[in-house]
Formats: C-alpha cells, structure tokens, sequence
RNA sequence: CGGGGUGUAGCGCAGUUUGGUAGCGCACAUGGUUUGGGACCAUGGAGUCGGGGGUUCGAAUCCCUCCACCCCGACCA
C-alpha cells in the first residue's frame, strides 16, 4: 500500500474526550473515529487489526474443531422471554419494535438464539459434542461506556457455544477452549493470566476469566505467583491468619465514644489497631434486614454475599439511615450485634468467632461495647468467607502470598450446565431413546477489546508498538526525499520484492518531510522499518524495529532476511 | 443511575468574571524557500459560539430549559 492513498487520518493532539493509553492512540493513529458515546468506526488500518486478530480467533476456533457460523445481531424478544432474560437483563439491553409494534432487541449475547437454532435439528446423541461459534457485533447499553474500545455499546465479539451430551463432555468443551483461548492471546501478544471468576449472572458452575494484565484494567484479580492460583476479586477465596489473640475473656464494657463512628476514628480513640474491632453492615435484600459481621480491618465482598443469599446483585441494598436507626436504635455508625431493636437475621463471617475481646458498636448513639465474644455474648449464622482478599492474604492452593493486580478481561469460559437448554426445552435422545437436556458451555473473546489491550501492553510515548502477528502492516519503507530519484528507484524495487514474497508493506512515497514520515510510522506502530535515505546510491538502506528503535544499515538485498529474522524472533512463519 | 466537569472552525484551546456582534496554535488550500525525527515565510478558505426559549437597543457572555460528551462510583467481552 503506498502511504500517498492511504485514508490515514493521523492527529498531533489528542481528543480531549480520550484517557488512557490504546483509547489515544486509536484516535491519533487515525485507526478509528467515535460516532456516538460508546461507538466507534474502524479506519483503514485499525480495520486490518481488528481482521487480523479475527483471524487468529478463527483459526484457532477451528483447530478445536469448532465451526464458524454468522447470526443476526437483532433478536426476537420471544425466546428471551423463554429464557427469563427479557426481564433479566434489564437497561444493559437495546430494545426496539418493528412496524407491527412486535419486540426485538440488538443481541447483547447470543445463548437463546443459538440454543433455539440446533434445538430442532439436533435430536441424537450420535450428534454430540456440538461447538459452534461466530464473530460478530454485540450490542450493550452500557450505563458508563469509557476508556474507547475497553467498554463500548456495541463491540466485536467471537462467542462459542458447546453442547454436550452429559457433565464430563461439557468439561472436555470447556478445556479445549481454554486451550485455544491460552494460543489466541498468546498469538497475540498479550501477557495474560486465567483466573476463576464468578459465574453470577450467566448461570451455571465453573467459569474462568482472562486477563490482560494492565493498570487500566477494570478488573481486580487476585493471583499466586508461586502457584497458577488466580481469582477475580469477587471470587478469590480469602485466607489468613488473625493476629495473636488474648486467651481469657474480658468482661465486657460499655463506652462512652462520642461521635466516633468511623474505623479509623475508632483506632484514633482506643488507640488500637482496626483488626480490634469488629464492623456491622446492614443490608435489605427484599423485604428482609440483614447484618453482616467482619472483622474491623477487612472489606465485605458484596458478590460473596448475593451468592449466599441466592439473590442478584441489584437486590443487595445497604441499608439508609432509617433503616440504620429503626434497626439498631441509633445513629450510622454505632450498630452491633448486641441489644438489636429489632430481631434480624445475623450473618458472621468465620474470622470473627475467633476473634477475642473485640470492640463493637452500642445499638446506642455515641456508645461502643468493648471486650465483646462470639459465643459468651451473642450468636449468628456463621459464613466461612465473606471478605474481599487483599494483597498478602495467603493462596488457597499453596499456601503462599496472594497479590493484587488489575487486568483486562479479554475472554472468558462458562460452563452453563442445563440453564439455557431447560429454560428453551432444548433436548435430544440418548442410546434409549429418552430426552435429555444439552449441557452447554459459553465462550467470549472480546475482539476489539483485545485490541484495546494490545496497544495498553505495547505502545511508548511515540505511538504504538503492534506484534507482527495482528500489524496492520509488517513493514514501512520510508523515502527520506521523494526528489531523489534513486530513493524512489530503491524503495520502488524493494516494495515489489517484499511484497512478492508475502510481506505486507507499506511504501511511505508522501511529499512530506522525513520527520513526519518517522512520527507516523511510530504513531501507527509499523514493527519494522525500512529508511531509504542518503546511501540508496550505494544500494544501502537502515533497518530499524520499533520495538527497540535500534537501527543498523544493511545492504538492500540482504533485508528480507533480517526481516525473516524478525519473524522467527516472534515464532512466525513467514 | 448518583456525584463532578466540559461544550467556541477538523483537532487543541483563549474569550464568559465586567454584554458591544469571535480569536490563537495545529490541520487544510495556493505560491515560494526547505528536506534524516512533526520546517519557515506569505496569502487564503473554513464558525447555526451544543439546541430552544427568555432578559436587553444589543447575548458566546446574564436567566430558564433541553441535549451531547468526558471523569469518579455500582456492571461486563
């Protein structure tokens, strides 16, 4: 491609709208343009990414023996009402009406569709495993799209679905794609972890999540570096040692604490640390009042908590300050288990039976009680793990110390169980003839997300650094001074050579100043660069990678193999 | 959805406090000089000042209202 017909619209300012790193250099790279809050169009070349990671996800998807199928992004609301989730899925959902007033919405995901389309041909067991999958725009209408192609209203997404005839083919799916999942990212580039993750609101039991590690990552996840333990913040389980506790227990005592509502207002005025205390969070979930006890120092993980009630998210209300009072008769800040004014259900988080003479608030304002005991003073329903893990905590699996890192989620695996072929009725008949549910598995790869996620592990402060493997180009020929004949000449010559042998070259032939030739191509992240300059009459050019920007002069017809080099350096074939 | 902020040429911004009819840099066009890391000079084109309503002789500026966009929180590929 020669850069004077390129449609490559680059910026020297950044949009004042972008903020984190990929978003930037989207827009400045000229690679893709916002129409509306949440949704973007792709240029030229952020347009030959986004088809290059594609086909890495379909060839991958294919090697696991999954077949490539394309469904329409608009839905009929009637197998959404099947499945319960018309009602579910709630504002995060596009709804429109056609001329017959009858109900669509653009697809947020795609599990009732697919069940319904081999629910009527698929009838043998002789048939199963099943895997099917497609790449295709999603539509979600995010309450908070940000950050560009990392939350947006409508997105790429290659979604697969397995089905299965019984739990352990289902695993077997659900391994396979793992693996694909482990060979697409790392075709890409990323530097990723698998983590458990919560299978909330999809349904069904196991799921994994996969993290591009990133600082802008929205998720937290908790991970062991002397195992493969990893877990999303939500989901990791949180294990740790209480400090040293007294061995007798104390009488109790009531407090005079005015206005010391806070834990760290309550360090201050006993001076003891927050592990001393022991903290009450009341909640409405329903119609029913709910008191959580943890310890002073730690977070309550509300995820944890929704599970255990079995109920979903937005039902889990932290209580106002009416119900604060009504409960525990005084002010926010003051409530603890002992002399409730109301009888509520109690939930103690394990960390706390064990606990010694801690300190709690007085159901009365300005008053704590200290030297209080699980057991001797009052009693709950006690919960092994309600907290959020923290860095430091200790792995689940070795034993060793949990850190705190954020990441990207680029992918995930669901095993969906019988959920979706239950609610649709989707059945086939075993080796006697009887119906039997589908076991079903999900699996998501954010596209353009990934996208995102390689620019935000890959980039400098001149622009993008693209692996050759998703590049929109894998090389730039960059003619110092297109006055110069014999630079041209050579560029010319070696552009036909390259291309010749597969490699996909962009010729910068622009009347431009050899400074903007450079800024561009480090904008848009060519991996190597070709410079003809002032040695082309000797047949001499510069090689140059982006990622290193190291440049050493070769002769011209020694470039394809360095550049062959290049790619053997980053285990492609070329 | 709650909290905060912004909206003036394609992009980045000034002008708004104190009303007088719109400006700077980049980009774009033309001519010239330049040519190894975003050149310089000259000339030029480009604006419903987010929309609507109001106050006023007069509104980018004051008031009301609607909208869009961005940031922080709860959700997800």
């Amino acid at each position: 491609m020669r850069m004077s017909k390129l449609y490559m619209p680059t910026l020297r300012e950044v949009p004042s709208e972008a903020e984190i790193p990929s978003h930037k250099l989207l827009l400045r790279a000229g690679m893709m343009r916002k129409l509306v809050s949440g949704v973007y169009s792709y240029l030229p070349l952020g347009y030959k990414v986004l088809k290059k990671i594609e086909d890495i996800v379909r060839e991958e998807m294919d090697k696991a023996g999954s077949q490539e199928v394309l469904m329409s992004a608009i839905q009929p609301a009637e197998l959404w009402k099947q499945s319960g989730r018309w009602y579910d899925y709630g504002p995060e959902m596009f709804r429109l009406n056609d001329r017959h007033e009858r109900e669509f919405c653009l697809g947020p995901t795609h599990e009732e569709i697919f069940t319904d389309l081999i629910k009527n041909e698929l009838k043998s067991y002789k048939q199963l495993p099943l895997n099917i999958y497609q790449i295709q725009t999603k539509y979600r209408d995010e309450k908070r799209p940000r950050f560009g192609l990392m939350r947006c209203r409508e997105f790429i997404m290659k979604d697969a679905y397995s089905f299965d005839r019984d739990e352990e083919g289902m695993k077997e799916s659900y391994r396979e794609m793992w693996e694909a999942y482990e060979k697409i990212f790392t075709r890409c580039g990323l530097k990723f972890r698998v983590v458990e993750g919560d299978s909330g609101a999809m349904g069904g039991s196991d799921s994994h999540e996969f993290m591009a590690m990133s600082e802008v990552g929205e998720s937290e996840i908790a991970y062991c570096d002397d195992c493969d333990y990893g877990a999303t913040d939500e989901r990791a389980e949180c294990i740790y040692d209480l400090k040293e506790q007294d061995n007798e227990e104390l009488e109790k005592e009531k407090v005079h604490t005015p206005s010391v509502k806070t834990i760290e207002q309550l360090e201050d005025f006993f001076k003891l640390p927050a592990d001393k205390f022991v903290k009450m969070l009341i909640y409405k979930v329903k119609d029913e009042i709910i008191g959580v006890l943890i310890p002073g120092d730690r977070e309550l993980n509300e995820i944890k908590l929704c599970n255990l009630l079995e109920v979903p998210e937005h039902e889990l209300i932290l209580a106002d300050e009416d119900i604060i009072k009504e409960v525990t008769g005084a002010e926010v800040g003051f409530a603890g288990p002992l002399g409730l004014k109301k009888d509520i259900r109690l939930l103690v988080d394990s960390r706390v039976t064990k606990m010694k003479n801690f300190i709690v608030g007085g159901n009365e304002t300005d008053y704590h009680i200290k030297n209080v005991n699980y057991g001797r003073d009052f009693e709950g329903e006690v919960v092994n793990d309600l907290l959020l893990v923290q860095e430091g905590d200790k792995c689940p699996k070795c034993n060793s110390t949990l850190k705190i890192a954020r990441g990207i989620e680029v992918g995930n695996i669901f095993q969906l169980g019988t959920k979706y072929s239950k609610s649709l009725n989707a059945t086939y008949l075993d080796e006697n003839g009887k119906e039997q549910y589908f076991l079903m598995g999900s699996y998501g790869v954010g596209v353009s997300r990934t996208m995102a996620a390689i620019i935000e592990q890959s980039h400098d402060e001149n622009g993008i650094i693209w692996p050759l493997s998703v590049a929109p180009y894998h090389v730039v020929i960059t003619i110092v001074n297109v006055k110069k004949d014999e630079q041209i000449e050579l560029g010319e010559k070696l552009y036909k050579e390259l291309s010749s042998k597969g490699i996909e070259v962009l010729l910068d032939d622009r009347k431009e100043r050899p400074g903007v030739k450079f800024k561009d191509a480090d904008l848009i992240g060519i991996p190597i660069r070709i410079t003809v300059g002032r040695k082309a009459n000797e047949n001499i050019v510069e090689f140059v990678l982006r990622r290193d920007g190291e440049k050493i002069e070769v002769k011209a017809d020694e470039v394809f193999e360095k550049i062959k080099e290049e790619f053997e350096r980053q285990n492609l074939k070329l």
